[in-house]
DNA sequence: ACGCGTCGTAAATCATAGAG
DNA sequence: TCTCTATGATTTACGACGCG
């Protein structure tokens, strides 16, 4: 029949599972997002390292992290802000 | 200042069930597109419009509406039926 | 080819509005 | 009024694709 149409979806078999950083982690890495928004590699090493999180980890924080800025500013104020 | 800047931080605290009608548009296009549920930026700016909610909140339900659909498939069925017959009348006329 | 960029998304999780 | 569950939003982790 015209069943659930199931066709949709890539079920990801290996990817890693979702786990939450903790409050120190996203902290940190807030406030070297403050500092700047694009990591050297050599401070990704070092965030990495600190925060015991892979350096792609911390590569995908930051561009994760970049796109929630850029929907922040797009949706909120019109303006600039 | 910063009062302005938490309210939109605190958004997802303060946020409230979408209309009625709002979820019935919103429904109609997932049940009438169920072989590929992915509407386009036009689309989903249409759907936006339509339902008086952002194109991010568009997003939004439909990435819950899918996974929370293949999750349990069966949870929705009579739902599923309620919207295709609805879009199985209007095409009629 | 590499490596990091954005864009759109899956899936898990969070926070709580609001149905019972 | 008080639980809980359904629902909207946010957070990790990638795939696909672009560019230098």
């Amino acid at each position: 029949m015209d069943n659930p149409a199931a066709n949709w979806i890539h079920a990801r078999s290996t990817r890693k599972k979702r786990c939450p950083y903790t409050k120190y982690q996203t902290l940190e890495l807030e406030k070297e997002f403050l500092f700047n928004m694009y990591l050297t590699r050599d401070r990704r090493y070092e965030v990495a390292r600190i925060l015991n999180l892979t350096e792609r980890q911390v590569k995908i924080w930051f561009q994760n992290r970049r796109m929630k800025m850029k929907k922040m500013s797009k949706e909120k104020c019109p303006k600039g802000d | 200042v910063m009062i302005l800047r938490s309210r939109f931080l605190d958004a997802r605290r303060k946020r409230r069930n979408f209309s009625k009608q709002a979820t019935e548009i919103l429904n109609e296009y997932f049940y009438s597109h169920l072989s590929n549920p992915y509407p386009s930026e036009e689309a989903k700016e249409e759907l936006a419009k339509k339902c008086s909610i952002t194109v991010s909140q568009v997003s939004n339900w439909f990435g819950n509406k899918r996974i929370r659909y293949k999750k349990n498939i069966g949870k929705f069925q009579e739902e599923a039926n309620l919207y295709a017959a609805k879009t199985a009348v209007t095409a009629a006329h």
